[in-house]
This record gives C-alpha cells, structure tokens and sequence, in this order.
DNA sequence: ACCTTACTGCGACAATGTCGCATTGTCAAG
DNA sequence: CTTGACAATGCGACATTGTCGCAGTAAGGT
C-alpha cells in the first residue's frame, strides 16, 4: 500500500471511523490511481478485486473520504464527480480533450497571488477554488 | 431585449438556423439572468411566461448555443451544467457556498500569463479553462 | 403557395446520485 | 472473550440530469 492510503487509513480511524473492506479497498483504489476517479469507476476497481460492494456504499464512502478531507473533488467536464485522495501537493489538471488523459499540473505561484488579488477586489473570501485546463496533450496536439 | 440578446440572434441567424419561439426565449431568458442557468432554470422561466417547451428542446437548445459560440457552460460544485451568454468580456465566477450568490470576476492579466506558462512547461495546448472561486460573498461572511 | 429541413414534442432510456430501513460488522469497554 | 453501541452495508425505491429516435410541425427561402 502507498504512503498516501497508509496516512489516510489513520487519519480516518483518528476521527471515528471504522476500518472496513470496503473503505481500505476505496483508499487503495483512489492511491493507485494515476487521475482522479469518478464513482463507476471506483466500483468497477472494487469488483475486478472482488470486493463486492454496493453503489450507495461507493458514493457514501467517496463522500465521507470527501468530508474527512482525506479526498478531493474535481469536476471535468463530464457529468460525474471524480476524486483524488488529497495527499500530495495543491496542484490542478490538464485534460486532454481528444484522449481524456489527465495530467498533474503544479499550482502556480502567480496564480494564488491572482486569486488572492482578486479576492481583496472583491470583497470575497475564497474558500477553494477550481482550475482545470482543457485542450490537447503533447501526443494528441 | 437586452443587446446582447439581440447579437446573439443576429449570430444565430447567419448560421442558418431559425428563429423560433423557444429559442427566443431561452436566449432572453439567459440574457436577463444575473447568474448562470441550469437547464432546469430555464425550464421554470419559460413555463411561467407561458412558453410551453419541452425539457429536450431546452437541452439541444442549450448545446446548439453553446457550439455556435453564443453561450458558455460553466460548472459550480452542482451537478447541473449552467449556461451565460457569452457576450461579454471574459471573466470567472465567484460562488458563496452560503447564499450561493454567482458574482462575476474580471479576467486577470496575470491568471492567463500563468495559465500561458503552464501550458508552454506541459506541452499542452490550452483550448480553454474554468476557473471558479467558492468561499463567502461579502455579505456572508 | 410550396418545399426543404430545422425544430419540436413525446416517450423511452441512460447515467449519476440520494435516501430510508433493516441487517451486519467494528471495535473498544468490561 | 463477550458484548453493546453504533458505524457501515446492502437493497431497493426514487430523484435529477441528460440523451436519443421518430413522427409531426413550422420557419423561411423560392
């Protein structure tokens, strides 16, 4: 298991939560995963492992991993929610609109001053904010 | 009608498409709006004005604004894809997760700088982006 | 007035979630 | 190790958000 699913594991049981099959085998889907994952997606890992579980078990524990700050949201632009475990650093996506590939994309410095500029204009206070980029990859330009 | 709801039909028109009693209304009805609207929204405006269309007009309406370049989707932390017209200048949103208040945020020169690097580091090539602020509006906070 | 075809309504269907309720499984206290 | 509390699950019904095919309607040029 990664690093990141091992912190997250612990992290859930510090708040009251119950280590389950099903909650280990999301963690661990989510840990492996090279992009965010939407919720089908997440079944369809668990199944090919033969951890039988249910849908509402799948879309409640994405959003309890969500709630526990353990996981992140992102919206594409398909209508599903997909998530990502939110170990590592803040960082946004690029996807590839003819491929569907998802690449990391680092958080800019400039980009927070901007957002945090815009914020004082506004009156506003950010909470979280998304950025996405969609176009085309360096294989598919 | 507002102006822009008029360019958007001239726009139309010279597209071959037709001027129907539907299409006018949904166009007015986004043009009106202060924020962007889902589907379902447009929906509820047209039948209280009496403009009896059905919910797949209102969809293939929607899209068929969108790939003539008249509107714009945007997607909030919502399932539901929202739609503006795309007459002004560009720019983001900022959306209170307590009144859930759409404020529009100016387009920051620094944001596309950063957005412009990003992609010249990734070898990707940026066709578009969305980029939302969710926090507090002044108001809620 | 007529033709072409864009547009519409209807109804079926699909994808993505959400919820209540009875049952099961965790885990820590005893 | 047993047991009690309650977190988590499975099941099934339902809601929301779209999508699609097809037959009928109507917009707009000729």
């Amino acid at each position: 298991m990664k690093k990141t699913a091992h912190a997250a594991l612990e992290k859930l049981k510090s708040g009251g939560r119950r280590l389950t099959a099903a909650r280990r085998a999301v963690i661990e889907a989510l840990a492996e995963a090279e992009a965010p994952l939407s919720a089908s997606e997440v079944l369809g890992i668990l199944v090919k492992r033969g951890v039988g579980a249910d849908r509402a078990t799948v879309y409640r524990e994405l959003e309890a991993l969500s709630e526990a700050g353990i996981a992140v949201t992102v919206r594409f632009e398909s209508r599903a929610a997909r998530f990502e475990l939110a170990g590592g650093a803040h960082h946004h996506h690029a996807v590839c609109v003819k491929c569907e590939a998802v690449s990391d994309v680092e958080a800019d410095a400039e980009l927070e001053a901007a957002e945090r500029r815009i914020a004082r204009r506004s009156g506003f206070k950010v909470l979280r904010h998304s950025f996405e980029l969609f176009g085309l990859c360096a294989d598919c330009r």
